[in-house]
DNA sequence: AGTGAAATTATACGATCATATAATTTCTTT
DNA sequence: AAAGAAATTATATGATCGTATAATTTCACT
């Protein structure tokens, strides 16, 4: 007599993680599946083929895909902020080049990188129909922001020039990292990074004549 | 003797139209579909619902869903360059009047909505992966550069102050606008509209004062 | 009024999607 | 070494996806 279902799929061998280094590798895979497809690298299959596992494992550890997205998008995130505030951090303590830091920061290689903002783009068309992801964003924002404006208002106070409104002065300041860093990563041929940082040291100097007073 | 099928699905009435009428109701029934759902919005399904039509017209139509992706782009996007264009053509032949009517006219209500923007931010993700979306992105975009170059040099020569390369200085202003609109888009309480227009016209006062010299 | 081109619908097909459930493996703890 | 918790796999299910094909309807033209 034969055996009635001869041919059974033998059960893959795997390590066992612990949930947050198996989280972190699915969010990187994430990011990656994202990086080549864009939004359509989004889905649990492709994401779980790209970190070698199954895809019950999202389901396991995230419930479901959104929250594997939204992660990973904190993920992206942090590591961009904190890079950002750790070189600014690294500068000399005066305000002059702490500012030119941030700046330098946002067109060095690591941040102002294709693979890098083009992941980032598509976060933003995603984050408009998440509020989980919206409610990241914003306290990211406002976290960005928030670090613009003590730097110039330190600047100001130690130049002794005037601005009218530094919240939204640095919100103008942000607008133009993002604006560049966006016509950059849609059109690499439209300027190199140190016109970039060029263009963000005219934008100060203007601040320093007095435009935003 | 019965009918063997008894129950055929009677087919539905429909208005012939012509092609360029029947794409650009799949065009806007495609913008609207990406406004409601973002990129989970893009389906042919979808879009012919919402459009009132079958599923198999898109493809009569437009081949793949990707052509008629890209057609809904190039509909808004010349939508919004002939928006602005048209107020800065209506404004005083003066330098100042022409740039000044052109900044008003990127925070006007038609423009700057959430509505519009928010589709256009998706785009923008779509864009990446789009080799269709992105030779139309490029064309368009240099076409906004070239429209602000004019009127940055316009300025500066009418007022007699310097810009060292006026093609990388446009370049800034479009990326404060954009970075503006995407903020906003995704930040509506960052600011106003009238704070968008303030925060351009210092940008544009910076420029008087020599900082982009 | 009739005819023919093409616009449109109806339908089918295979692929992929998200997610749920149950079986199995791993690894720590005892 | 035995056990038990939980990490992981395997599998199933129903929905939706894009696109192809053939049947049908509309409408302009004669």
């Amino acid at each position: 007599m034969t055996k009635r279902k001869p041919s059974r799929k033998p059960r893959a061998q795997f390590r066992r993680e612990s949930p947050d280094d198996r989280s972190r590798q699915l969010g990187e895979a994430a990011l990656r599946c994202i990086l080549k497809k864009g939004t359509a690298g989004v889905s649990a299959r492709q994401i779980a083929a790209e970190a070698g596992v199954t895809q019950g494992l999202i389901n396991h550890h995230f419930g479901e895909i959104g929250e594997l997205v939204a992660y990973a998008f904190d993920l992206m995130s942090d590591g961009i902020l904190d890079a950002i505030v750790a070189r600014t951090n690294a500068a000399p303590p005066t305000p002059q080049a702490r500012l030119d830091a941030y700046v330098e920061a946002s067109f060095s290689p690591a941040i102002f990188d294709q693979d890098v903002l083009k992941t980032w783009v598509v976060f933003w068309g995603l984050i408009l129909h998440s509020p989980r992801m919206s409610a990241s964003q914003k306290t990211e924002y406002s976290s960005y922001v928030k670090t613009v404006e003590g730097l110039l208002s330190d600047l100001a106070t130690s130049e002794g020039f005037a601005i009218r409104d530094v919240r939204l002065t640095a919100v103008a300041l942000t607008a133009l990292l993002d604006g560049l860093w966006l016509a950059w990563c849609l059109n690499p041929d439209a300027f190199r990074p140190q016109d970039g940082i060029a263009l963000c040291r005219s934008w100060i100097e203007g601040l320093r004549r007095g435009a935003y007073a």
